[in-house]
DNA sequence: AAAAACCGCGCC
DNA sequence: AAAGGGCGCGGTTTTT
């Protein structure tokens, strides 16, 4: 840190990771452990003093977490031997009795695992702006960081805190076998693993919380502010955990955890109950081992192949610049406002009289699909080509090199279990939902490998929401023809052409994509015309798409009785209701619950109930039989594992089987007539 | 200097 | 009457 430019803030937190605390007396600022205090921080502290004095009244009125826990009623033990150790967990257990323990770990790197600086450059070689990225993931990645702490409460008087670097793992045996109670249990269930621990009886309270208080509220800080008007702080999370003292600040404040865990669960178990939220509860729970394994297994990468890729990109890149150059005579536009520039200086005054604009700024667009609307200009298609390869770069290229796990050489990234409102899953560090598909970027999936002597099995759900669609409406006529194993595609096509099944072109049947999609989400005309040419580059007038929709309305109308029934219903009952008892309440939305996610949410989210369902159901098998496979990747209708080749075999009689039955399970009665397609090979971009 | 807002775009 | 939904991420621009 350079300490002259900090905020005060961040200078206490480096004296209190140091070992310091304060106090305020009046006008004095009593300092305990000053001598911790590296002498730099010591003078910047004396130096602006009377900042500190401002900040740490401030923070005097927000109660510190050992003032909640006296407020509870909990006094901290801190354990740090064996023998102690075995009676407190004893004491803990009994507090319990049959009830759940809350629990809560701190992590930190392990010795020999340094955070390593990196500076980021931008395409120009400049360095990027923004904050400083530090490497600070390692403290939470299970192979490079070990567990420091281990808060447990059982409802009592008492929260232990575990110093696990003097308490050995075999003292807390009996915890593993009692029902826990963690928020985002998922983080605790990777460190578990890796020590060959594998509770099965636990809750999450962040899930429970997603589920009362919606996804984004679902944080530990603000469930606990909405049901126990606790205010978490939580400038310790980032303290240094590995410290050889640590300070009493950092024991309560780890403690405060496990408390408000436990308590939160008192809360929120009855809750979900009576609002019907139980059973979406426990579909999200009993999933939470198959993000786990996901995580922790990774996926296999071609490290050599993704570095000839990004030369590619690199080579390509460098030759529409210059295609760019040789039609204009100047540089390529390095900035949006640059495109901009460009394009008002280069559009006929009419044409850029009615340029598509950005929606809060009222900017010309810059997207590839208006571009396109200027195809005539001999410059765009470099510009378009400049575009996808700088995106190809930026967001697939040494991004992508740098997720690879220096240890293990595979991606391991993290899914959030019903981590959207729907219920989906959602993906990140890096985000594997997102890999660019063949049209994009052609055989790059083929970076992601089994490794010798594996495969990859991928197994998606086929025309999965437009399935779900008829399932949920009851829509007799769509349900026909997954019954019948029929092209949906292809019959819109005729029914919009006016001609018979047979005489149906590639072509017709590509334009009726954007309807059968956008119709089912209560698209307008406006929209499916956007959407047709966005998404599929697909020429549609305002007129057309009127006729295409009112079409498949005529044919499909029990569809549309349901979307507008259900919409009416929603806005009655001021929430959307989803598949298993998942909700999106109105306030929880900042405009409100809209028309289209009406539409769209109880089919996306009764989706991701079936996928939930298979992927728990896969899991399962696949460790109940000892099968030599792993989960791998998650992509809302794709299922990807990976499997020794003798076990291939089970391996896609488990993935169709249990998929089946998982959308027979949300869907019941549902068509399943070619749902379910299962395909091997070495790559990902084998599969499709 | 850092944070927030915005735009654009990859996937389903 | 009309109404694409859901994400995560990188980069730029504006605000604090």
């Amino acid at each position: 840190m350079v300490i002259a430019v900090a905020g005060i803030a961040d200078i206490i937190h480096e004296a209190r990771s140091a070992g310091a605390s304060f106090e305020v007396l009046g006008p004095d600022i009593i300092v305990t452990g000053a001598a911790a205090i590296p002498p730099e921080v010591r003078g910047a502290l004396k130096l602006r003093r009377d900042e500190l004095l401002k900040y740490l009244a401030a923070a005097d009125i927000a109660p510190s977490s050992s003032d909640l826990l006296k407020r509870a009623g909990v006094d901290v033990a801190y354990i740090e031997d064996d023998g102690a150790a075995a009676m407190v967990l004893a004491e803990i257990l009994a507090d319990a009795g049959e009830g759940p323990v809350g629990l809560d770990v701190e992590t930190t790197a392990r010795p020999g695992f340094h955070i390593h600086h990196q500076i980021k450059l931008t395409k120009r070689g400049a360095r990027v702006t923004g904050p400083k990225k530090k490497n600070d993931k390692i403290g939470l990645d299970p192979r490079r960081a070990e567990v420091r702490l281990i808060q447990v409460y059982g409802g009592g008087d008492q929260c232990v805190v575990f110093d696990m670097r003097k308490v050995s793992w075999a003292t807390l045996a009996p915890l593993w076998q009692h029902r826990l109670v963690i928020h985002n249990v998922q983080f605790e269930l990777g460190f578990l693993l890796t020590c060959g621990l594998r509770p099965e009886h636990f809750e999450c309270t962040m899930q429970a919380a997603g589920l009362m208080l919606g996804v984004h509220r679902r944080g530990l800080a603000a469930a606990a502010q909405e049901y126990l008007g606790w205010e978490i702080p939580k400038d310790l999370q980032k303290s240094d955990w590995g410290s050889t003292e640590l300070s009493e600040d950092q024991i309560t404040y780890a403690a405060l955890d496990a408390v408000a865990a436990l308590h939160l669960w008192f809360k929120l178990e009855p809750d979900l109950r009576e609002r019907g939220r139980w059973n979406a509860y426990v579909l999200q729970r009993d999933a939470i081992p198959a993000a786990v394994e996901m995580e922790r297994v990774g996926i296999g990468v071609d490290l050599r192949a993704l570095d000839v890729k990004i030369k590619q990109w690199g080579y390509a890149l460098a030759a529409a610049r210059k295609n760019w150059e040789k039609e204009t005579d100047i540089f390529p536009p390095a900035t949006p406002n640059e495109t901009r520039g460009w394009l008002a200086s280069n559009l006929d005054p009419d044409v850029l009289a009615a340029w598509p604009r950005t929606d809060k700024t009222d900017q010309l667009s810059t997207s590839a699909s208006n571009l396109e609307r200027a195809a005539h200009l001999p410059a765009i298609q470099p510009l378009l080509e400049i575009k996808r390869l700088e995106k190809l770069l930026s967001s697939f290229g040494p991004s992508l090199r740098n997720a690879v796990h220096p240890v293990t050489g595979r991606i391991h990234a993290n899914y959030l279990v019903a981590g959207t409102k729907s219920g989906r899953w959602s993906c990140k560090s890096p985000n594997l939902q997102q890999i660019p598909g063949e049209r994009l970027a052609p055989g790059f999936r083929s970076i992601f490998r089994a490794p010798p002597g594996r495969v990859l099995i991928g197994a998606d759900y086929s025309q999965m929401e437009l399935r779900a669609a008829a399932e949920i409406s009851g829509d007799e006529a769509l349900r026909q023809i997954y019954a019948d194993g029929r092209d949906l595609h292809r019959i819109t096509a005729a029914a919009t052409a006016g001609v018979r099944l047979e005489e149906i072109t590639k072509e017709q049947r590509n334009r009726a994509k954007p309807v059968n999609f956008g119709s089912i989400y209560g698209m307008g005309a406006p929209g499916l015309a956007a959407s047709a040419w966005n998404n599929y580059r697909v020429e549609m007038s305002l007129v057309k798409a009127e006729q295409a929709l009112a079409a498949f309305f005529r044919k499909f109308s029990r569809l549309r009785m349901w979307m507008r029934n259900n919409a009416d219903a929603c806005q009655r009952r001021h929430r959307i209701e989803i598949g298993i008892g998942r909700v999106v309440e109105d306030a929880w939305e900042p405009e409100g619950i809209r028309y289209t996610q009406c539409c769209n949410l109880p089919v996306q989210g009764a989706c991701a109930d079936a996928m939930m369902r298979a992927v728990a159901g896969i899991h399962r098998r696949i460790h109940a039989e000892q099968v030599d496979a792993a989960l791998v990747a998650q992509v809302h209708d794709e299922i990807i594992i990976e499997s020794s080749v003798p076990d291939a075999e089970r391996v896609r009689v488990i993935m169709k089987d249990e998929m089946i039955t998982a959308f027979v399970a949300t869907f019941p009665g549902a068509q399943t007539t070619a749902l379910v397609e299962v395909k091997t090979g070495k790559s990902w971009a084998e599969l499709k």
